[in-house]
RNA sequence: GCCGAAGUGGCGGAAUUGGCAGACGCACUUGACUCAAAAUCAAGCGUGGCAACCCCACGUGCCGGUUCGAGUCCGGCCUUCGGCACCA
């Protein structure tokens, strides 16, 4: 074996990838000990690997890698969330079809992976625009409709008159359309969604055991959720003879209530303004407010607006008339729909009743002062003492707040609630790619799902993308056009397709038993490797994708498909790649890609650079000169082992008989083993789990440097245990060195190296000799000496008598083997 | 406004349990090697006081507290970044 003068990455690269491949290295299981499951966020294939995956997917190769030297059978896949709208815009702006657009990006993105060495087992690889794949997604669809969890429903969306398409939210930019910047009207559609709101509750509680994740994402996930308590109670409105049921968190201040609201679409609107004088105008206010879109809704900033619909309404425990309005801050799709007004106690009715007149009555008074209206410029919100309420005055609010419930409650009069903020989840997408909702139109039995037999429910091929003013499925009549498996008459197929959020919030299960044609997935073979042990992605998915994922996981147990009631024990968000100030983009044009840093240094330089910059979960700067400096140390690495793998040797030495320097050499082994060890199992840090390396290498030269004849069997194991240390990180380099080196076997496959915890241990120990807290002096002593004796020789070196004098000492703290602190007064 | 995270050299960052602040790397300076350069090896590198060493003082966003001892704990602020934001 020919040791090269010089460290060249992309023969070393290119010829252990291609033994891995051929080895199968990087099969699923192997040592067959206890599993662990290390997953990446899969990527969206654009075409383009970007630094932000190479970070991301280096990470969780360190683990894998790591967690298989250490005798774990280890599940670690990729895959591709395929599905999605660039794809479509592509083929609009190319003419090509989305499929092959998909394909070649997955190609290429593949392909890089590869060369970075990342230890995928390729053979359980999901492409979620696969037949084989999205057959199951629209499987588990018919399985949410059959449990009653996916229905649908007129709503409220985002509509483009000029591309005549709907718009998600993300596509709407100060609300106007991002292709044609046209104005973005609201309008009311048929759409599917999944009833994601039951499991509200659970998504809720279940936080609590996501004892693994970082809890800015637990409070994101939290505040979405947004639970709060309250109560329902109605209004009576004699005029229609209708009650109105608005909701509550407040109900200390009902006797405070000047006025109620309704949100403009509120379905008793058009009878409770029959015949009024206000009627048209006030049709028309509603009207423009919906034409309005949600973000505009229901920005703060959005001045607040409504008008008086002529009709009163009685309040249930005054007995007194309230003037009912319509305004565009209350939302319809929360709570009931309608509201009771206290612009005493709420800042948003306060602006409202201000500008329009509505009086404002106090109910509750801080413990401290006492509240006049004239003297507020504001709403009162703090805790209090109910006043102006009848049997409950004096109760203070949160006690009032029970003992109004219970009154209420007991005259059937209102009931207590809990609301959620989180709304049902639209799943329909008037979009070509994506999985075809499996559903049938039959004029004689109505929306019938596409028996399971029958799946998939393919995509056509023969589509036209040209035409804005249809869905493209729509042109597809051999598509539209089908019989109802029901009753054999001539029915239309559903023509949306899923959100692709569908997609990926299932595949985690897919790669446990991806090649199942039976079934989405095995329950013991999900029950085997689930949940996943490490899960690593960007922040940007904390509430989208994690609750998507969280939500199909419990329906999936509910439905007796898999023990695992959360899919990610243990979350790790890992922060962006940023450079000169920005995150790296293509309109920045702050971009570094991974294909010409490879090309320049080769993926381990790659790979260690961005692991070694900063710890995972913070963001990381990029920085050309500290990639030179990742492969100026891996250059290092290489002609230290080249020049000391010769003079070493295996077998065992008798620590007893080593020199000075050697035993520290064999310390610092022991330690460095232990900090790496633990910075990898304990905190993710690698940047310091690669220093401690670092330094041992330091060491290394160092010693070599000074030593004539450098101690065989010790630098050996040096070598041996150097290579191990390093393997996750950088593995191709490291792969060379351990063959080059004369050791046996692959470095991959080697046992993670343990270390002698005696061994970490010095003989002497320097010791820090503070006065009054300040350092002084330091001296050398032996390691365990009783703190009694330290503290006899720190008080006896000759500057500390000097700097004591005569003055009289209060106190000696002692830290053994650390530290002697001195107090005098 | 609410919630979360973070403020440490010229820069990225370290200090894991309250015990030597600045590990490791980058940048910079110097030396060795070289005709020279690159590469490499070695040394220095928080600020101020002195030409320099020893040494001394100061120093982890700000103010205060606890403690023999605080980057770390407590109280009060400031700044930056991120998320949510009319949710009744």
């Amino acid at each position: 074996m020919q040791f090269n003068q010089r460290y060249s990455p992309h023969e070393i690269e290119e010829k252990w990838q291609k033994t891995w491949a051929r080895e199968a290295a990087f099969a699923t299981g192997g040592a067959g000990g206890p599993e662990y499951y290390v997953l990446e966020m899969f990527p969206y294939p654009s075409g383009k690997l970007h630094m932000g995956h190479v970070r991301n997917y280096s990470i969780g190769d360190v683990i894998a890698r790591f967690k298989k030297m250490n005798g774990f059978s280890v599940l670690h896949p990729m895959g591709w969330d395929a599905f999605g709208m660039p794809a479509e815009n592509a083929a609009i702006a190319n003419n090509i079809p989305p499929a092959r657009w998909t394909y070649s990006n997955i190609e290429n993105m593949r392909s890089l992976q590869k060369q970075l060495g990342f230890s995928y087992d390729w053979e359980r690889e999901v492409i979620t625009c696969n037949e084989d794949y999205y057959r199951w997604t629209q499987w588990l669809f018919l399985l949410f409709y059959e449990r009653g969890l996916a229905y649908k429903k007129k709503a409220v969306v985002n509509w483009c008159g000029h591309c005549n398409t709907v718009l998600a939210n993300e596509q709407v930019i100060d609300g106007k359309c991002w292709r044609c910047d046209c104005a973005v009207s609201r309008k009311s559609l048929e759409q599917w969604f999944l009833r994601i709101t039951d499991y509200a509750d659970r998504l809720l509680a279940d936080i609590e055991k996501l004892k693994g994740w970082p809890e800015r994402v637990k409070v994101m996930q939290e505040n979405w959720i947004g639970r709060s308590e309250g109560m329902e109670f109605s209004f009576a409105v004699p005029s229609i003879e209708a009650k109105i049921p608005v909701y509550t968190t407040r109900q200390d201040t009902i006797f405070g209530v000047t006025y109620m609201v309704l949100a403009p679409e509120h379905p008793l609107l058009a009878e409770l303004v029959a015949g009024c004088a206000e009627a048209d105008d006030v049709l028309a206010f509603s009207e423009r407010v919906r034409a309005q879109s949600e973000m505009q809704r229901t920005s703060a900033e959005f001045e607040k607006e409504g008008i008086f619909t002529g009709a009163y309404a009685v309040n249930p425990l005054t007995g007194g008339e309230i003037p009912i309005w319509i305004a565009n801050y209350v939302l319809y799709e929360y709570g009931t729909g309608a509201v009771m007004g206290v612009p005493a106690h709420d800042e948003r009715d306060w602006q409202f009743a201000d500008k329009y007149g509505l009086p404002k009555i106090i109910v509750i008074q801080p413990e401290d002062g006492t509240l006049e209206i004239d003297r507020m410029d504001g709403a009162y919100e703090g805790p209090g003492v109910m006043v102006n309420s009848g049997e409950f005055d004096g109760l203070g609010n949160e006690e009032g707040k029970k003992a109004v419930a219970d009154y209420m409650a007991a005259r059937s009069i209102g009931m207590r609630r809990v609301n959620y903020r989180l709304r049902d989840w639209l799943i329909s997408r008037q979009r070509y790619w994506g999985a075809p909702i499996p559903i049938i139109y039959c004029g004689n039995c109505g929306a019938v799902p596409v028996p399971k037999e029958d799946l998939p429910v393919k995509l056509p091929q023969e589509v036209d993308f040209s035409n804005f003013k249809k869905s493209p499925l729509e042109t597809a009549p051999a598509f539209v056009t089908c019989v109802c498996p029901r009753c054999g008459a001539k029915a239309r197929r559903e023509t949306d397709t899923m959100d692709t959020f569908i997609c990926s919030s299932w595949y985690y299960l897919r790669y446990t038993d991806p090649r199942n044609s039976d079934a989405p997935f095995a329950a013991d073979k999900a029950n085997y490797w689930m949940p996943v042990d490490l899960y690593i992605g960007g922040i940007e998915h904390a509430i989208l994708h994690l609750l998507y994922s969280r939500f199909f996981t419990k329906v999936l147990r509910d439905a007796g498909m898999t023990e695992a009631d959360e899919p990610f024990q243990n979350l790790l968000t890992q922060g962006m790649v940023i450079k000169d100030g920005a995150k790296m983009s293509k309109s920045k044009g702050n971009t570094v890609s991974p294909e010409e840093i490879i090309a320049k240094y080769g993926a381990d330089t790659a790979r260690l650079f961005i692991l070694f910059a900063a710890p995972p979960e913070r963001d990381l700067d990029w920085s050309d000169q500290g990639v030179e400096g990742a492969f100026r140390f891996l250059g290092r690495l290489w002609r230290i082992v080249r020049q000391l793998a010769p003079l070493a040797a295996g077998g065992g030495y008798a620590a007893d008989g080593l020199s000075k320097d050697e035993k520290e050499m064999r310390r610092l082994l022991n330690i460095t083993i232990k900090r790496v060890t633990d910075d990898i199992t304990q905190r993710f840090n690698f940047n310091t789990a690669i220093s401690a390396v670092m330094e041992l290498v330091n060491a290394l030269y160092i010693y070599k440097e000074k030593t004539e004849k450098p101690h065989a069997a010790l630098t050996g194991e040096i070598i041996n245990v150097l290579l191990r240390l390093l393997a996750p990180f950088v593995p191709h380099i490291t792969e060379e060195l351990w063959e080059l080196s004369g050791c046996t076997g692959s470095v991959h496959t080697q046992q993670w190296p343990g270390y002698d915890l005696a061994a970490t241990k010095a003989e002497r120990v320097e010791i820090v000799i503070q006065l009054n807290g300040k350092i002084r002096d330091k001296m050398t002593a032996p390691a365990g000496l009783p703190a009694q004796e330290t503290e006899r020789l720190a008080l006896s070196l000759p500057k500390i008598k000097d700097l004591l004098g005569g003055a009289r000492v209060a106190k000696v703290v002692c830290v053994p083997d650390k530290l002697v602190n001195i107090v005098v007064k």
